[in-house]
DNA sequence: AGTGCGGCCTGTCCGC
DNA sequence: TGCGGACAGGCCGCAC
């Protein structure tokens, strides 16, 4: 499932064959995703040069000179580049076809994913506009944090896997860096101090980085943008651990529910 | 306003 | 072997 640092690999991936190119046409197999695609699509990009592609929170934006297209990959979302023709399968659900014959395909077994346009500057858009900072960027840090949690009963992983309060904290990326910042995800957010919050950027800035890195954590939804299978190895020590041992203290992780979401912890080493 | 939860989907796994 | 149900998950949008 995606995650940021998936979509950053995504971003990686792709960017070098599409930058620069011009679109010679879009199919539309399966218009139903979490929006419709806009019925017009082929007609607004046919033609259109990507200017550049960027990310914002788990957001795909290719630029063109018409208008915006925005992607969002959802659980099971992927991006392909094609360079020679290969038949398509069942959740193949968009084609975009360069001038050069080079082809992005999208495929989404859940459909979770969307496919939006915009032609006015694609920040102002209503999904972005509202969305709080970029992890990595220097203005996410201790303090910051430690303003937003002040009188939120919320638990601190629910409070952190918020994207007004901050994007791209997944739930294993929250669950992780809640173990590296040796934080109890239980804890109220308001009861964290300036400290807990400076440890826990630092760990979500930390660990999110690794696995940058790696090219993305990867389960079995995932696979390089090249179509090879990407099975990197980024070691989880707590998500989807639950009763094996902590790796720091060897006592058994403890798995319970928050907001609906499965959460691992150690009760020893998090406090 | 802050919080909690339903719904969108399908593949996989479990128990009967 | 087949089948129903639980579960996984990002994130919007509604209800309290």
């Amino acid at each position: 499932m995606p995650e940021l640092p998936e979509v950053q690999t995504t971003l990686a991936g792709i960017s070098p064959y599409l930058v620069g190119q011009k679109i010679k046409g879009v199919t539309v197999r399966v218009p139903k995703l979490r929006w419709p695609i806009p019925h017009n699509l082929a007609a607004l990009l046919k033609d259109a040069t990507i200017a550049s592609i960027a990310r914002r929170a788990k957001y795909l934006l290719f630029s063109t000179q018409k208008g915006t297209l925005i992607v969002h990959l959802g659980m099971s979302g992927r991006l392909q580049i094609l360079k020679a023709f290969v038949p398509t399968e069942k959740h193949d659900h968009v084609d975009i076809t360069l001038k050069n014959g080079t082809v992005m395909r999208y495929t989404d077994p859940r459909r979770f994913g969307a496919f939006l346009w915009t032609v006015n500057h694609p920040l102002s858009h209503p999904l972005l506009k509202a969305l709080g900072p970029e992890p990595l960027q220097k203005s996410f840090n201790g303090q910051y944090l430690w303003q937003r949690a002040t009188s939120k009963k919320i638990s601190v992983k629910v409070f952190i896997m918020d994207s007004k309060v901050v994007v791209g904290v997944g739930n294993i990326y929250a669950a992780e860096s809640l173990f590296d910042a040796k934080i109890n995800p239980n804890r109220p957010a308001q009861s964290l101090s300036l400290d807990d919050c400076a440890r826990l950027c630092v760990s979500i800035k930390k660990v999110l980085r690794a696995a940058i890195k790696k090219g993305g954590t990867t389960l079995k939804d995932f696979l390089g943008s090249d179509g090879s299978k990407g099975y990197f190895s980024l070691k989880l020590k707590v998500y989807g651990r639950g009763n094996l041992p902590c790796v720091t203290c060897f006592e058994a992780l403890t798995e319970s529910r928050l907001g609906q979401r499965s959460t691992a912890y150690c009760q020893h080493c998090q406090v």
